[in-house]
DNA sequence: TTAAAAATGAAAATCATTTTCAATATGGAT
DNA sequence: ATCCATATTGAAAATGATTTTCATTTTTAA
């Protein structure tokens, strides 16, 4: 007999049905290192199974988050990002280093152990201080870079 | 002589123009206690100055963010919300804690010294490996706050 | 004062998300 | 297994925020 995810559970407890699209929707946020946007699991999804609708994949993510099975994130892209909750080990890879001369953007997502050791840290003093659950974070630093220090 | 705002030198020092747009957006971000929305902010420069455009209340709020003048915030409302980030280095709110669910923002400004060492050894690595100049920094925690939490 | 470059505004285009509605799939009852 | 009420679905249209285009205006430096 092979162990159910809990979320099933959730699911039916909710009056709702389990049904193939959503537990595509369920099985792509399981496997997905990152916080996929709507798009990003609508496009795997239709891969597995064409006849599914983007509609669809918006209406569970929407259903999941009203469950407490998924989160929503928001990284002033324009566009929502999700993850299962409490899934663990997947958090970090949002650094931006801004130059304030050129606007240039940089991305990194090289995080040193130092810094892992850091944020869990915080993430525990946020705890106990603000009593808040930290899932996820963001930083970003403004600089000038080198070609902008030349001139 | 009146004292210029710091935001000022730093739109000129990126050779951007002070313009009267901008100086509008500028004011209205400082004298407003929420966070707006952009078009909030449009309405307010419209009523003060009717020749002004929408577009362009986009692409002030585009630039400033770029230079660390001003800060994007998203609530999960589908639009994003604007504020002035205060003065470097003084006592400003660096940091945000978000609730994912019910979308509370706090802003804490307790820095610790553990946390003032590890950002300026992030820096230092930062001007090493990207050759950047960090002059700012903003962190974001994404969580739940106990109340939600309790639910 | 003047010309080049930067900035602007209006309208159109784009993109994420939501709504509408007719067709389909699901789960409990039979 | 079959049936049926209804929850769910998908396609297309609608919505709303944001971005792009382009011709015109403003700013700055010489």
């Amino acid at each position: 007999m092979k162990e159910q995810p809990w979320w099933y559970r959730r699911l039916r407890d909710s009056g709702s049905r389990l049904t193939e699209p959503r537990k595509l929707v369920l099985e792509i946020l399981r496997n997905s290192d990152e916080h996929p946007t709507a798009t990003e699991i609508y496009v795997q999804a239709h891969r597995m199974k064409p006849s599914i609708g983007l509609t669809t994949v918006y209406r569970t993510l929407e259903l999941l988050i009203q469950l407490g099975i998924v989160q929503k994130f928001e990284f002033g892209e324009g566009k929502s990002r999700f993850e299962l909750v409490d899934k663990p080990g997947a958090n970090g890879r949002h650094h931006h280093l801004v130059c304030l001369k050129c606007r240039k953007i940089i991305d990194y997502s090289d995080i040193s152990e130092e810094e892992k050791e850091f944020l869990s840290r915080v993430k525990g003093r946020l705890k106990s201080k603000h009593d808040f659950k930290i899932f996820d974070h963001l930083m970003w630093f403004y600089g000038v870079c080198r070609e902008c220090r030349e001139v």
